[in-house]
Order: structure tokens, then C-alpha cells, then sequence
DNA sequence: GTCTATATTCGGATAGAC
DNA sequence: GTCTATCCGAATATAGAC
């Protein structure tokens, strides 16, 4: 490891690398995902389009390397949020500021949560970006109460469905944002409803037992 | 109008054109959405790439009956399906339904619940067979409680939910769909919750009239 | 690292003969 | 309606000079 941090090259090179992702961000939102093209993009960002190749290896590393971008964002957007306090109304607005990122950005929302690509799959590293994004959730949704893996795929499910509602329907809107704090007390209303039902069962069986 | 239901030539053409799409379907499957080739289709149905010109004005034209064509299978299938008795296990096999069959053909549910394609927009004529099945959905959803738009709102995205997460994550399984009861249950006790708080309200209200 | 030049392949669409 | 032939454009990727 000769490189460094502080290392000028290697911060120019970064740069060059931030503003070619800004700008195919730019184009993705105008043209789609899958329409974005390379000739366009080095345009963009003062190259010819072979020089792109130095940055990227193809196309499929720019894809991958923009969502790991993506995902990037979003967990530092959730670092900027405070998901402590009364768990309810961290879950919702979790759920809320979730939505919201997703509705904002139509396209970033297709590479980081749909199959919009074909062919397309994160690398590893890439990868391990949307797991630590996923445990995330899992904490948020587990200290409200939700504690089992069926809990944790019906929430998923309630964030997709407002999130894919809401960029489909009323992108940048706030139609399906604003039934995050309905949806969270839905949802742990028959989490509890459900502990209660359990609670009861391992009650009788108790009874059973002392007969 | 000369032309008839029982002319041969309009028979024999309509049947070119369901090969032609059923085709279609096949390749998008394996292939995606979007890497639909018209070469590769015209092969695959025994024609030249310039002759699918005689059956589709362009590859927009395609997607466009392919659009129908999915929401027609969709219509279809919920008419062979019984969503009368019982309100509430009525909504649950229609949602349980709607979800396995989205889980079933990923690019069809892509195309017909998605904008995955840049740039298309379905066409006046084939958006109404969508507009139909949204207003079955409605109706559905209606009889078993859910009245305002905020209700069918919320339904619509418990439904995308599932569906998204199905398909995505478990393409062909039942992960999500298995959730189709809890999540009806779910919604439904909901939807009460509100009415009663609404009449508690209005209760108040008449209470403060009286004074 | 950036360039020019180019390879290679493929895409949708049109003209016009039969 | 189907064909051959072709247009025209665009795409990603590579070779090699500077």
C-alpha cells in the first residue's frame, strides 16, 4: 500500500470519478436507467468517451459503481436522522423519510430496490452497502416490536408498496408519504394483536399442563 | 365496416399477431423488458424483421400490446376467480391472487405495474383495460369496508408492496404472498379502528351541539 | 491519462420488387 | 403480406500514439 489518503493523484482520480457518477445521475434521470449512454456521459464531464474506460471498466462497474453510490446516500442520510426515542414515531418516520428518498429520485430508487437492468447484479462490495442499510430497518423495526423474519418482510413489504406508489404515481409528490404514520400503526397494531394471540395460546397450554 | 368476426384474412391475421406476442413474452422473459430485439422476434416467428411492420407500426406499438395483452391475461384470470361472499376473505384471495400472479412473470409485471421502460406510456385504448381492473380492485376493496381514497390509497400500496417484494426477492415463491391474510386482517382492523374513531368524534361533536 | 481512430455489433426503420 | 436490400444511427469496447 504506497497509496495514501492525502495522496493528490488519488484525490483527483476520486474526484473525476464523483463527477462522471453526479452527472450519469443527471443523464439517468433524463433518458432512464438502461438509456444512459457512455458517448453522452464523457461529453458531460469534459472527456472523449474512451477516456471513461480509465474510471470505469464497463459498463456494468459504472451501474455498479452508482449504486453503491446510491446506497452510500442513503445511509448518510439516515445518519443525519434520528431514529431514537419513542420507537412508534422512529418507525414512522423511518418509514416517512424512506418513501420520501425513494419518490424524490425515481431512478435511484429502480437501481437500488427494482430489477430494472436486466442482467445487472451488484458486486459484493456493492452489495454489502444495501445489507447494512437492510440490518438498519431490522433495528428500527425490531425495537418498535417487530421481532420475528415474518414481521420483517411484511414491513419491507408496506415500505416498498408506499415507496413504489409514491415514485410511480406522484413522483415527488407527497400522496403515499403522507400514509407512513397510518401504515406504522397498522402494522404494530396486529404485530401486538398477534403477541397477544401467541401470549394466550402459550396460556392454555400452560393451563393443559397443570391439569 | 366491412370487415367481419368470421373473415378468414382478419382471423388468420389476429392469429399472427397472438403468436407474435406470445413470442414476445417469451424472449422479454429471458432477455428483459427493455432487450427485446424485433429481429430476434421476427426469427422466432418464422417472418422477417421488416415483416412484423405489417403487424405493429413500430417497437412502441409492441410494448403497447403487450400491455393489453397482460392486462387482458389479468382481467381474465380475476373472472375465472370468485371474489363474492365473505368481504374479507373475498379482499384476501383477490390480493393473494393479484400477488401470485405478479410473482409469476416478473417482466410482465414490470411492464404492467411499472415504468420500467423509458419512454413508454401505454396508449389511451390500452390504459382503459387498466383503468378497468383498477376499478374492480376498488370495488373489492369497497364492499369489504375501505371507502375513501385514502382506504383504496393504502390498499393499493399494501398490494404493490407484496408484489414488489415477491418478485423481486422470491420470483416465482410464495414469501410474500403467504402474507396476503395477515396484511387483509391487518388493513381491515385498521379501516374499523378509523370508523369508530370518526363516530366517537361525530358522537363528540353531537354531544357539544347539545350543550 | 487522454486522445484519435476504429472495430464490431446491433438496433429500428424504410424502399421497392414480387 | 412477405421478401431482399439497405439506410442510418448508435452502442460498447479496443489499439495504439502522445
Amino acid at each position: 500500500m504506497t497509496a495514501n489518503v492525502t495522496d493528490p493523484r488519488l484525490q483527483r482520480r476520486q474526484a473525476k470519478v464523483a463527477q462522471i457518477l453526479a452527472e450519469a445521475w443527471v443523464l439517468a434521470r433524463r433518458d432512464g436507467l438502461a438509456a444512459v449512454s457512455l458517448r453522452e456521459l464523457a461529453d458531460a464531464v469534459g472527456l472523449r468517451q474512451p477516456s471513461l474506460y480509465v474510471y470505469f471498466a464497463s459498463k456494468r462497474d459504472l451501474y455498479d459503481a452508482m449504486f453503491a453510490d446510491g446506497y452510500r446516500a442513503l445511509l448518510d442520510y439516515t445518519r443525519t436522522r434520528d431514529y431514537s426515542g419513542d420507537p412508534r414515531q422512529a418507525l414512522t418516520r423511518f418509514l416517512s423519510d424512506l418513501v420520501q428518498f425513494c419518490g424524490d429520485d425515481l431512478v435511484r430508487y429502480q437501481l437500488l430496490f427494482q430489477r430494472t437492468i436486466p442482467g445487472f447484479e451488484p458486486s459484493e462490495r456493492s452489495f454489502a452497502l444495501a445489507v447494512e442499510f437492510y440490518e438498519l430497518g431490522r433495528e428500527v423495526v425490531g425495537t418498535a416490536g417487530g421481532r420475528s423474519q415474518d414481521d420483517v418482510d411484511v414491513f419491507t413489504a408496506l415500505v416498498a408498496g408506499l415507496a413504489e406508489q409514491q415514485t410511480a404515481n406522484d413522483p415527488g409528490g407527497r400522496r403515499w408519504v403522507r400514509h407512513s404514520g397510518r401504515v406504522v400503526d397498522m402494522f404494530l397494531a396486529d404485530v401486538d394483536r398477534r403477541r397477544q394471540a401467541t401470549a394466550i395460546q402459550e396460556d392454555c397450554h400452560e393451563h393443559d399442563h397443570r391439569r
